[in-house]
DNA sequence: GTCTATAAATAGATAGAC
DNA sequence: GTCTATCTATTTATAGAC
């Protein structure tokens, strides 16, 4: 494999995760992608066979970006408590796109949940390793039914980018992720 | 607008209603709606000029099914708790279906986030309705910030909705329900 | 009011030149 | 590896017969 195959592979890969984003999959043709990348329709079949493939690997590009910031996340302290914390900072630095857009994990396995079950499947691979993550952290916090609570933490994050969303309303976002690290703080105490 | 006219025209609507939450609102075509109810894709637009149109007749159908539900069940009961109460029951009786395809105003309006601001707004309504319902029990409760619960109400449904169909979980579903009943009749405890 | 036929645009996907 | 041209199916929407 080239370097340049690769580098517009790649290109390919991060302009369908932004646009799958902001429009969502069925709403981005592969004319949308063509012209943000400058690469044309037909191009996109000698690296991907079909749409559902791009997905994938739009999925795995961000399983990977997402267990570097959990990496990083577990560098940089060994208290599960500071890196619960850590988690909301990171999802809260997305902010802006969850206000416009809703939250890329949720919206998108929310969508693919009435298209192809086999899709939803591969999107909410995202959800099980944030899942995982959160509940080994609870875990060493010592707290019984972690992957329950880790659930919780994720299903009260999505909540709040949906309200958040649909009413554009970014100090409800804002409100609400500092009440959810009071929650996390409020672990400890059990 | 005569019987069968009208009749026509609510089949559209109940027929949509039903995809724009199983299939999404992009995601249905007018031939779906033809296929379901039997009418020919062409006679649509005696009814309507466009779907957005029907997307706006859904939507209104819904406001009044909520606002019947709601005025059913202040009739039922004069104490707001239990008003609180019987919101909750009403939503988990759409149990299945949230399972399968999420809560259908969440999914509807984050769908239409990513597509149109305006069918966003029309959409975002049925919230409006349901906040400002629970609002106003909440204001009976002598409760402040009234709106905001409401909202962290909705949020806390839309959470569970969205893990409970991303994991096709019906018992996570119907643990935090009972557990957001817990959370509202603590509210009578300020 | 109801239906058929069809327009106009766009979708995902393919073939093949270079 | 890259790109143009094109195929086939489907979309929303219109025209017009009945």
């Amino acid at each position: 494999m080239g370097t340049k195959g690769a580098s517009n592979r790649q290109r390919i890969i991060e302009a369908a995760d932004r646009l799958f984003h902001t429009r969502g999959y069925n709403q981005t043709s592969f004319s949308d992608i063509s012209e943000v990348t400058g690469i044309p329709r037909g191009n996109f079949y000698y690296y991907f066979r079909t749409k559902d493939d791009i997905l994938n690997a739009v999925v795995e590009d961000r399983l990977g970006s997402y267990r570097r910031m959990l990496s990083a996340c577990e560098r940089a302290t060994d208290d599960p408590r500071q890196r619960l914390l850590s988690f909301v900072d990171i999802l809260d630095s997305n902010a802006e796109g969850i206000i416009q857009s809703g939250c890329p994990i949720g919206s998108l396995t929310s969508e693919l949940a009435k298209d192809d079950p086999e899709l939803q499947l591969k999107s909410r691979e995202v959800f099980d390793l944030l899942r995982d993550w959160l509940a080994k952290q609870l875990d060493m916090l010592g707290l019984e039914n972690s992957t329950q609570r880790a659930l919780d933490i994720l299903a009260r994050m999505q909540g709040v980018s949906i309200i958040a969303c649909a009413y554009k309303d970014r100090a409800y976002l804002q409100r609400n992720m500092d009440e959810l690290k009071g929650w996390i703080n409020g672990f400890t105490m059990n």
